[in-house]
DNA sequence: CGGAAGGTTCGGGCGGGGCCGAAGGGTCGG
DNA sequence: CCGACCCTTCGGCCCCGCCCGAACCTTCCG
């Protein structure tokens, strides 16, 4: 009869808000408890208990029981691919988001934050067009002769058919970069003390670092 | 408070099975009308008026007034591509359709669909296949300088800076090319009467002409 | 002008699902 | 062994949203 895949499962999955924001929560790829995750969406244990064997039954998060907790996170990448096209459809959203937060300061939030496994939001894009600007990826983001180079002498991956690839940000509306080499490129960030994760939420917090090592990296001034 | 754009306005619009349909329907890029939607979903035209409502104040679908008709449609490229995405993480649920199908003799209907604006199903995966292996695209699905050549000489347009883009089938789980010159090459085999749309539903029909014109042009043997 | 057809709005019925309190496993630590 | 903690299941409440019948608006056509 109906010959195409069931959408409005999956989509029913993502329609409540507190599931929303569990996987956006979810969505720089580290793995939560039910008791974080309830209390960053405002709900009671047993509500977000409910609301996770929901996103476990669609699939898009798998559980990992150690001890007497049990550990969430999203299925894979793809759940995050998907997270981000939906969110790309919102736009208005962020618009009057933007105007908010730059009224209220909320902007350093935004200005690096993690996105699965590399680096969005502000400092995302900056770093994108740093690398293109230095011949690093061409225009259509992909990974030249001297982006090889540069990736082997500062200990990156390049592993993969496509180590780099281009993807749209939510709240920039412009690209930055993801896939392997951008991944190791956040962990080696994270590792020097670069960047910091927040308890909860994906923001990254920028030291001075940071600064200087990504000035020395690609040039880039602050 | 919550800096995420709502996602979960936008899951909605899709969370029901109706209006999942009537997406899945519009997704060939045509406009349909209310009482159509209506009919090949199933359900009163009062019921669909309110679906299609909700799908326009989502920005899923716009409507275009033409007498006492209005035609819906889908609001762009990148609604296709988010439904796409959300179709990808459904893969059980075309697992077991594909098994029903195969024995029903619904294998057809899926040999060739348009996905918005491009040819997709086994079709395009094979037209994909056949471009790689006369050189036209590379193995990252780019348009090489003989494709550039190809395509001026059958009088398919290669506008905008990637003129075919890689998009992985639902149903096949296989590369098939999008974009500027799939489309195009899409718009010349209706046009010349190789492929026919059906009245409802995304489902070509290959001709004879078809296979002569699509062997011709790619060595395509059926 | 009057009937027919496409579309929308309104009202009420109804089912599904979010929410929490209470209660029941498992697991860790003393 | 007992209490503390994490998580889940159950029951009941309540609200939201799907659905259709009926009525209304608009447009087309003879």
């Amino acid at each position: 009869m109906n010959v195409e895949p069931k959408l409005h499962h999956i989509a029913a999955a993502v329609a409540d808000a507190r599931r929303a924001r569990m996987l956006c929560t979810l969505l720089d790829g580290r793995a939560f408890t039910n008791k974080e995750l309830a209390s960053d969406a405002g709900i009671t244990p047993q509500t977000a208990s409910g609301h996770l064997a929901q996103l476990q039954a669609a699939g898009l998060v798998v559980a990992e029981k150690i001890g007497r907790n049990v550990y969430h996170r999203l299925a894979g990448d793809q759940v995050a691919d998907m997270l981000e096209s939906l969110g790309r459809m919102a736009p208005l959203d962020h618009l009057q988001r933007a105007r908010t937060a730059r009224a209220g300061g909320e902007d350093n939030a935004l200005y690096a934050r993690s996105c699965y496994s590399h680096i969005a939001g502000r400092l995302g894009v900056a770093i994108c067009e740093a690398m293109i600007a230095r011949g690093l990826v061409d225009g259509d983001h992909r990974l030249t002769g001297a982006g090889r180079g540069w990736a082997a002498a500062h200990g990156l991956t390049v592993t993969g058919r496509v180590p780099v690839q281009a993807c749209l940000d939510w709240s920039e509306r412009r690209p930055h970069l993801k896939g392997p080499l951008a991944s190791s490129l956040m962990h080696k960030a994270l590792d020097e003390g670069w960047l910091a994760r927040q308890e909860m939420g994906r923001a990254l917090v920028l030291s001075d670092a940071g600064r200087a090592g990504f000035g020395a990296m690609l040039g880039m001034e602050f």
